[in-house]
DNA sequence: GCGAATTGCTTCAAGCTTAAAATTTCAAGC
DNA sequence: GCTTGAAATTTTAAGCTTGAAGCAATTCGC
């Protein structure tokens, strides 16, 4: 199929190559998704990814924990949650017995804010990628498995 | 190797899955880069962004066309571009016979710059993309390649 | 020529993001 | 009890990002 590639230099300009593809092809995709979110639901992507995390655990999750399913720094969530309470769809929650940590939690209004939202973004997600045939989307799927990036191992 | 899958349902579900996948993939690679960038050279992607737009067209580029080639915002490109001249590494170039226009091109020093950067930058990749052999490189960009979201097909 | 649309760029408001500093609370050790 | 340190969160400063509004300068239609 293709030419054996040798020099290990070829090797690290392919890699350079299929990292700037993804990059856009990433970009562009969140950048379809944002838009359609801001149109549709007058929401954005990190609104929708701490959603997202609370919809799985419906007992709520403490801002630590919110935090690092996300990846993302702490003073991050603190913002979003802020902005996601004062529309009425997430709650804290005090714990009791520590009264430094608090839970946060899906209100029933923005657990169905959700649903709808998960649905419409299942449709997009699907016509963007229109052209990937199951068996694509797998094959892709456990070649960046496995990655350094995608494990757990954090860089350093 | 795979099982069939016949449901439509199920290929929505798998694009669904690949394409998180791929957005945490890139996610966790762009934050190496990004610390990476920032502890060697105390500098951002963004900034690096414009720095390769502006060193493979050495005459420089419109702001205009320097968002347009980044697919940003033409606000944005002002302000990084404001704070790559603060540090010397571009400048602004008159255009005449169009004084609406500005041209921006590297300086010296930061297509110095940006040399010493580009040549780190492609060793990070390469040893963050540990795993992909060059036939896997070629393949996924392929399959990203004709992708709507890759072609200049701009969603909308 | 002249008014009107267009073009090129900047400014602005709002939100996202990080790293680092600050705050408050809890947990040990003594 | 008191101190010291760790833990959970918020605050802060700086930068990125967008969409929309604003300002010049240019071009077009007539």
């Amino acid at each position: 199929m293709t030419a054996p590639q040798l020099k290990p230099e070829t090797l690290s300009k392919e890699r350079l190559r299929l990292w700037l593809r993804m990059l856009r092809v990433t970009r562009q995709v969140e950048a379809a998704l944002r838009e359609k979110l801001r149109l549709e639901f007058d929401s954005t992507l990190p609104r929708f990814d701490v959603m997202a995390a609370l919809f799985r655990e419906r007992e709520g999750l403490k801002m630590n924990e919110l935090s690092k399913r996300l990846r993302v720094s702490n003073g991050n969530v603190t913002g979003i949650v802020d902005r996601l309470a004062e529309d009425g769809l997430v709650e804290r929650i005090a714990i009791e017995g520590d009264r430094r940590a608090t839970r946060v939690r899906l209100t029933p209004a923005g657990c169905d804010a959700f649903t709808l939202m998960a649905q419409a973004h299942e449709g997009w997600v699907n016509e963007l990628l229109d052209g990937v045939d199951a068996e694509d989307a797998h094959h892709i799927g456990e070649l960046l498995h496995g990655l350094p990036a995608d494990t757990g191992a954090r860089p350093r």
